[in-house]
DNA sequence: AGGGATTTTTGATTTTGTCAATAAAACCCC
DNA sequence: GGGGTTTTATTGACAAAATCAAAAATCCCT
C-alpha cells in the first residue's frame, strides 16, 4: 500500500477552515479565515493549490455551484471535509496534545 | 526584516520533543521520542536535518557534550528550545485552539 | 460579439520532509 | 600507535508541500 501522506501544516488550517465555514466555502471565503481567524495571510493560488492536494488525498470533495446571478464572475467552486478529513485532523490533534502533556514551558526556556 | 519563515509539521513535533525530554536531549533520543509518543517514524539523518533548521531559524541551540566514556562512539550534539521556539510553539498553538473553537465535528463530516 | 467582473488554474520557484550513504569521533586491543 | 568496532553526526540528492505571479475560464451586460 501506498505510504500514507503526511498532512501539511497549511493542510491543516485549510480543513479547519473548511470545517468552520460549512459546505458553501469557496476560495476567497477560505482565504479570509485563514487571514481573519488563523493569521495566516497566503495569496489565493496557494489556497486552491491546497485545495486540490486535499481533494487528491481523498480528505476533501468539491463540486461547481450555480453561476451567482449576480453581476459577472466564473461560477463557485464549492468544497467540504470528507470524513476522513476530520479523521486525520482529529489525529494530528491527539498526536499534538500528547506531546504537550505534562510539558512544562517556564523555566525550560530560560534554565542555564 | 525578513519575511518570518513558517514552522513546518515536523519542526514543531521536533520542539516539542525537545521539550519533553529537557536539555540533555539529542539526536537518538529525539527520534525515539518521535516515535514513541507521536507516532512518526522517521530516519535519524531527517531528524538530523531538521534540527540544523531549526538552529538556523533562532528556535534552538547545541552544543557539543563530553564523550561519554562508555566502549566507542562519538561525543553527542545536545540540543535545547530556546525562549523564541518556545514563543513560535505556543503561537501555532494558539491558532489552532481558535480555529478549532466552535466547530461541531459530529454532523459536520456526515452533513448533507 | 466585445468588455469588464469574478473566480479558478497553470507554471515556476522556495522551503520542508525524507533517507541512503558517508564521515567523525571515541574506545579497545594486540 | 595503527586497525577495527561502535556510536553519533553530516552530506548529497530527491520528493512533497508552500508560495505567488500570470494566465485562463466563465459569467453577465450592452
Amino acid at each position: 500500500m501506498a505510504p500514507r501522506p503526511q498532512l501539511g501544516d497549511l493542510e491543516e488550517l485549510v480543513l479547519l477552515a473548511l470545517l468552520r465555514l460549512g459546505p458553501d466555502a469557496y476560495g476567497a471565503g477560505i482565504r479570509e479565515e485563514l487571514r481573519g481567524r488563523a493569521g495566516r495571510s497566503v495569496s489565493i493560488s496557494t489556497v486552491y493549490v491546497t485545495l486540490m492536494r486535499l481533494e487528491e488525498k481523498g480528505y476533501v470533495r468539491s463540486w461547481k455551484g450555480e453561476p451567482s446571478g449576480e453581476r459577472g464572475g466564473k461560477a463557485k467552486r464549492h468544497f467540504e471535509v470528507l470524513p476522513e478529513g476530520v479523521g486525520v485532523l482529529e489525529a494530528v490533534r491527539e498526536v499534538r496534545e500528547r506531546m504537550w502533556e505534562g510539558v512544562a514551558v517556564e523555566g525550560e526556556a530560560r534554565a542555564r
